[in-house]
DNA sequence: TTAGAATTTGCATATAATTGCAATTGCAGA
DNA sequence: TCTGCAATTGCAATTATATGCAAATTCTAA
């Protein structure tokens, strides 16, 4: 059976209260102090565990390292490539499409946050300018 | 200015030829005897470079490492936590959200392979069936 | 409340991925 | 075809993550 520990619920509690996301050191970092026998593994761990529960969400930003939040508000990322902001998509814009994809293919989807990659606006528009102003020879 | 090298050209073309997914490791095993002087720092880097010129697709299927294949017939993946079967969902399926968010955020979406994680129909009726039947005792 | 079994943690170590830097290679222009 | 410079590679660290195992902690049932 598994079990709420200590560094669980703490761990948990952080990513809790903060509402922002954490990279695992950050967690590490925040959670240390309260409790100092706490090691990386355990964070490691932690985190796998609590994201396999449901309770937190994973996601790859590309950039750096994986991170992590609680799923209270489900959210989705749109990570702009060219200036490296980030946009939230509600998951009200999701969720037809997963039930789509469900009902097509009899699969119950469990993952909860998503993260696009591609360009903003500015930076589709700034690259598009760049390609058409530019003289060949000073091109990237 | 960048370059198609050697290197690049070579791990390229195995993606390509194979047209299977590959790990970093196993991409370096294939191309090894071809170009031996080839280092795994040189695998990551040139399959990060082609991810960028989106001639392949990394993808990480969350158990073990993430894995690489060349984009020409886009799709996306379903992975079953249960039994790691792996669905694939044409593109064609996905093209009209991703349509739907470009709109809405003013957002030109790069990402052409989707990892969603879940359960297939056969483990989701394992799992109602377990929770339904074991006496409380038992339960993991 | 406590004993005992089972899970989790810390530590040490292994593996995966990234990075700085010098040497090498590829390409545009002569 | 050759030259020079910028991009890329290999190597040797470094950092991030995962794992085996013994010790510590948690939970259940008596």
């Amino acid at each position: 059976m598994s079990r709420m520990t200590t560094a669980r619920a703490l761990i948990y509690e952080t990513l809790e209260t903060t509402q922002e996301h954490m990279t695992a050191y950050q967690v590490f970092d925040a959670v240390k102090p309260r409790l100092p026998s706490l090691n990386m593994s355990t964070v490691y761990r932690s985190l796998e565990y609590l994201t396999h529960e449901g309770l937190i969400s994973v996601a790859d930003v590309g950039e750096g390292m994986p991170i992590y939040e609680a799923v209270s508000n489900t959210h989705h990322h749109l990570v702009c490539e060219g200036c490296k902001k980030i946009l939230i998509v509600e998951h009200e814009q999701v969720k037809g499409f997963f039930e789509k994809i469900s009902q097509e293919y009899d699969f119950t989807i469990h993952t909860n946050h998503l993260i696009l990659f591609g360009l903003c606006e500015k930076c589709r528009r700034a690259k598009e300018n760049q390609s058409e102003e530019l003289p060949k020879s000073l091109h990237p």
